[in-house]
DNA sequence: ATGCCTTTCCCAGAAAGA
């Protein structure tokens, strides 16, 4: 059994007495995390390592950072995508995307720009970004190398991945033109491995800091697995833990699991 | 209960998140 999952941090830093706490209950063989919003050397490599893990960092200061967390191996690292758009022009490039093969598995670790509102340059920049990914990785998804492009896509698919479409209204992650675009990603035979909800009947991932929103159940699904036919046949089991999202000092984002017997 | 926002820059308050 390989498990493989996805984690938006919201700070690696802030967040790292928790992922090391959750890489030791849930044994992940391959962790993807977003925001790590620290620089490429900040990153604790020294305390996951200690856990039993290799890391492969994209950071940057501020905002952003991307990273891939193995214990199965970890080569042929790409950070960024050929193509890659940058805001508020393409020559600022953000730590967005890190790819990497880790044992059987290729896999991409991404955290796709959050549009803002729908008349913003981020929005505009945010479809731009998520066409280019879909072409960058056309002649990489093969049918039989399991294959997965995971993370926090900021697209929620379908209106059954927001709490309640009517509040979404002229918001972003839930256009339709946002909607397509992971629709064209999938089409390049990538299915999404829909996970079990511990609780509800609605696996959401994210519920926003402010106003009690885990509380009270207004949650979003906006963080997935994307995996190729020869990964998704040899799917077991898939859940978002959002035990994770509780307690003390949490990140907004719970982690998705899924297992696979490759 | 799962609890009213959090994190970064850095030391004040703006920007960003979704």
């Amino acid at each position: 059994m390989v498990r493989i999952a996805t984690w938006n941090l919201n700070s690696v830093t802030t967040r790292l007495p928790r992922l090391l706490e959750w890489l030791e209950d849930s044994a992940p063989d391959v962790l993807c995390v977003q925001e790590t919003k620290v620089a490429e050397d900040k990153f604790p490599i020294d305390a996951v390592e200690g856990v039993g893990y290799q890391v492969a960092h994209h950071g940057q200061g501020r905002w952003n950072g991307v990273a891939i967390i193995s214990r199965i191996g970890l080569t042929d690292v790409e950070r960024g995508f050929s193509g890659q758009p940058g805001f508020p022009d393409d020559a600022t490039q953000e730590a967005r995307a890190i790819g990497a093969t880790c044992g059987p598995l290729r896999i991409w670790s991404l955290y796709v720009p959050n549009g803002r509102t729908p008349d913003d340059p981020h929005y505009a920049y945010k479809l731009r970004w998520l066409e280019a990914v879909t072409t960058s990785l056309k002649d990489e998804v093969s049918a039989t190398t399991p294959f997965a492009v995971v993370g926090d896509f900021n697209v929620a698919p379908t209106d059954a991945d927001v709490w309640d479409p009517a509040d979404f209204v002229g918001s972003t992650h839930v256009s339709e033109p946002e909607r397509q675009a992971i629709v064209e990603l999938r089409a390049l035979g990538l299915s999404d491995v829909f996970p079990r909800a511990l609780k509800g009947d609605h696996p959401f991932t994210f519920w926003d800091y402010r106003d009690g929103n885990f509380h009270k159940g207004k949650g979003m699904r906006i963080d997935f697995v994307l995996a190729n036919a020869a990964l998704q046949s040899s799917v077991t089991d898939a859940y978002v833990d959002r035990n994770a999202r509780k307690g003390k000092a949490p990140s907004d984002h719970a982690p998705v699991v899924v297992d696979v017997d490759l």
